[in-house]
DNA sequence: AATGAATGAGAATTCATTCAT
DNA sequence: TATGAATGAATTCTCATTCAT
């Protein structure tokens, strides 16, 4: 080897290494951002790697599987994200309502900011079922792993059980997701965000209630 | 006419009108069977063709659009079908809260009866951004004409100001809309369908009173 | 056989009989109308029979062979129409400058009515070369008769050779196509038709001398 | 930049631009010796696909509307080979009579090596009327540039005004079009192509001097 | 004779994926 | 590693033509 294609390679290493998770990070954000406009049955791997302007090989050297592993991907590292989330915990030491009252404007932002992987994600399990029970399994571990934290820390959870706290979690997850979803990429329910917001802390204190007498 | 051509033609229409609509009908069936089983993105027009044994070119004799076509003329008839509906005015006679009460029950049976459509219906709009249109002035129209029956029959409506309650008609439509998708096509909220059923009712009757105090 | 399915069929009949030239020359019209708008090669039988109002069924009736049977037929019709023209004989008599005033004005008018069926001949051909065959073999035909006619009725078309007058015929019958469909169909020459068609008798009048001496 | 990465750039280039031209010929080639056997309309991207021995997807790839992105980016190139034509400013000193001889001459030749290209054209243009309007435009850039550089250096054209001897070329060049594609590709109007051509240099030179005088 | 539903071959086009460079 | 040309199966869609009514 030359000592110049040496070096053609050592700058070639140097960039990559800084440049990988950026590479997929843009691939996220052009994915999703295409499936927001277009939907996700007519975003296809060329039309990220052109809006991109990286190749087609680059996208498939990261994703193998091409879109169904964007969106897997994206959804193992959010799973991750979730897991790691020590601010949830830190904030249940204060008033549980403040905790509910967060999570939910939290849960809100974040679907504001991947409306297109959301599309994407409940276009994807349609052919992918793992990827559902994977997003299941996902689920409960986080929750349960909140659970037995937060049960360890605030006494308003403490008195419920492990198992029934676990429950409570998962329902309300899927109830906020289904009532944000709806109203972020279908038809909005109220003409403000900030009255959703508002509605949904009340549902959820109401729903609750209704989960725990039953 | 003479009585025998009349007769004739009426031979000639039944057949032809019954056939036409039966294939249509069976295009539909197997169309969101295959949607509910691999998803919309991977349900193609020839994959319809083959299952119904038809021809492609029948598809697209009656579908000249294909696949989108499908969906907007399922939905283009399920509009119809409920504007038609009088026996919510019926209903509407007897108990608020039994109306109530049926009308989520009709709404969960009709959800379940039709899992393939819901889902095409969400990828669909996707990427024909004009139906999602079509879905909210149908939407309006039906509820607009609903309000304005019940306001002259029942007593606890002619209170409400009509528009108000189209608002909150539409608003509950899209409320138990989202959560009833969400329990049936992603994930399940209550281990029975009976007990969501009951859920969505208490859930309902505190939306009410939440959108009336507003 | 019943007294009123006879009474369907004559009546059937008697429609039929006063209809299908009147029918076929609707066909005729629609479908060098669509070929004018869309081109030869987008214009499709079925179209022909939606924009008729015709089914489909009655187009293949009158032309089996769909597409290339109208063009086929129109220009035996059209080949019959040249060969019966009298007129031209008539015009003889007189000045021959006026005989080719006339035959050109007349070539112009008629080329100026059948801008569709020239384009989708010309695509014909591509495809049909037995066409080609014998639109030369009729075209020959035409200007044979013609040249006995005239060579017997005028002097100055007598001192000519038989053979001599036929090829000068011919060749003017083709420059002038080729020079009126490009004016019509592709290119204007001029800015106005009347500046063509003087132009034309001048180049006819030039080619004419030019042929005779070569 | 080292020498020894600008070689490899360069060898990459030459490489890929080398092999992409080609294919991009070989298919120029293919396809309108196809249109000139079968005719535009039964000439199909997949017969040009499988003459070629390439796959339908590369003929996608370098031609993504097909048929249609053929006939009009090969439009292209000859209109940029046109522009460019150094060889008839040079001859433009020389004797005007010689330079016309030449023009029709090469004219001639280039419909003979394009027979196939010409059919397409006119067949494409007829369901693509902005090629028709490009192609006017195209027409008028070229001689616009032609007769302005011929009347800086030839005495003969520089006693016509620029917008008369534009007129001049382009009625010129259309007519020469008309008869000469007349000729090779529907009837032959001399028994030989020089006949022709001996022919085409009279009426041109008749042409002008009536063009002149009107 | 007239209809138009039905057919299915085939044309147009897209797309996930591979692989040589 | 990165590229992007190439592939060809799959999809969408059209069309000439047939045939039962």
């Amino acid at each position: 080897m030359s000592h110049c294609s040496f070096y053609i390679i050592m700058m070639t290493r140097k960039k990559f290494s800084r440049n990988k998770q950026k590479k997929i990070n843009q691939i996220y954000k052009i994915f999703f951002d295409l499936v927001l406009k277009n939907g996700y049955h007519k975003t296809s791997t060329n039309h990220v790697a052109n809006a991109a302007k990286f190749s087609i090989g680059t996208i498939y050297k990261y994703f193998p599987k091409g879109k169904e592993d964007i969106v897997r991907k994206y959804f193992e590292k959010s799973m991750e994200t979730m897991l790691d989330r020590e601010d949830l915990i830190e904030l249940s030491n204060k008033n549980t309502i403040e905790f509910l009252n967060n999570f939910i404007f939290d849960l809100f932002k974040n679907h504001e900011e991947n409306k297109g992987y959301n599309i994407a994600f409940r276009s994807a399990i349609q052919s992918d079922k793992t990827l559902l029970e994977a997003h299941k399994k996902g689920i409960f571990k986080i929750f349960k792993d909140l659970a037995q934290k937060l049960r360890m820390i605030n006494k308003d959870f403490s008195v419920i059980p492990e198992e029934k706290l676990i429950e409570v979690f998962i329902f309300l997850f899927n109830l906020l997701n289904a009532i944000i979803f709806h109203h972020l990429s279908l038809m909005k329910l109220f003409d403000t965000d900030d009255k959703l917001i508002k509605y949904l802390s009340n549902i959820a204190g109401f729903s609750i209630k209704y989960l725990l007498n039953t």
